[in-house]
DNA sequence: TCGAATAGTTACCGACCGGTCACACCTATG
DNA sequence: CATAGGTGTGACCGGTCGGTAACTATTCGA
């Protein structure tokens, strides 16, 4: 007999699902309650507000995304071109089973209201990605890694909303031969003859 | 003395601006119309719902776009190669002019239902944005087009909702130069030793 | 066993939403 | 001058939104 998880996380997780589903504006208070077999009053009594509980769901699914670097560095230990790889791969493999994109970066295209609270969760989430990714390239040993790290995420991210916008049949269809190609017009030559190559 | 535009024509471009600024979901018929300098009565005489309104004013936006790409070719008649560089830098400044992203794009992002009208006015111009830009590669002669193009796609995007999510220091500032390496990587040998590279 | 904290229930609030009504207005054309 | 079609006005509809009040039921540790 499984133990029920406590209300506030069935609502923190559930929020994620429908927020994820119908979108942040699309979904109500009352509807995330019930589908959390729960109530109103006790989601306030958690969140003091709507704008509180979108920031808590989009921690809560950015936690979960920190524990995937900390996966993908165990499963190649030391070998940075390997995690990299990897890191690709798995962005694939997320791209094609996931049908709604990044929940952080939909987050940022519908909540136009600057100043949100949302904003800061979803900046800071984001950052860190770009400067983990960073540090893979640069230990790596690509010849530019700041610029390959900003292609690729700027992939990513793209591939994303090609397939919310085009379907999986648009641009996101090449993202993995994308990535591949551009890790491998950044990779140095390897050990033979030192020299760099002009232009 | 200039003539004012018609009712319905200021509908349209105010409900684009608006959308634009607010989101679909954040603004309100009886605020576009009071923007418009009109009223929702004479709105509901010219559009059906709301839902007509945002397809119309997509169609508007994307009849711009269309515009864009005839001035493109316009300006380097018989030179894609040229054409392709113009475009990434085109795309580059109305990255650095316009801080909310594509709004059709946007648009795909919040309208989660499935079934929406809107939905047909995005894919058909993701689809013809895709297919010229497609056409630009192959006629530039690069190695392969299709992936190149899918590649300058994705980057567009997610520069677009990159800045959104982190700001114009994040990895939307080197969307040009990610462009640019993209385009060479792909680019054949000129003319001398006709040659093709494997691998 | 008692008491305090947490959770559930119902009803309610004011605001706003998309959408419609009846009616007055204006202007252009016959 | 008359008439007709597009426009403006304000009130109104049912529904939903985020958020709260008051009260009851449950749980659980001291």
């Amino acid at each position: 007999m499984q133990v029920r998880q406590a209300p506030r996380d069935r609502i923190v997780s559930t929020a994620c699902e429908l927020f994820r589903q119908h979108g942040i504006r699309g979904i109500g208070v009352d509807a995330i309650a019930e589908a959390a077999e729960t109530n109103k009053m006790t989601l306030y009594r958690h969140f003091g507000s709507k704008d509180d509980l979108i920031c808590e769901a989009l921690r809560f699914t950015s936690e979960k995304a920190a524990a995937f670097w900390d996966q993908l560095e165990a499963s190649h230990p030391n070998d940075p071109m390997a995690q990299l790889h990897s890191w690709v791969e798995a962005r694939a493999q997320c791209l094609a089973d996931n049908q709604y994109g990044c929940d952080l970066a939909n987050a940022a295209v519908e909540l136009k209201e600057q100043g949100h609270p949302a904003h800061a969760v979803i900046e800071n989430f984001k950052i860190t990605q770009q400067r983990r990714l960073e540090k893979l390239c640069r230990d790596a040993g690509v010849s530019e890694p700041e610029l390959l790290s900003d292609t690729l995420s700027m992939l990513m991210e793209g591939a994303q909303v090609s397939k919310l916008a085009t379907g999986s049949e648009g641009p996101s269809m090449r993202f993995l031969r994308a990535c591949e190609a551009a890790i491998a017009s950044f990779r140095q030559p390897v050990k033979s003859t030192a020299e760099t190559v002009g232009a």
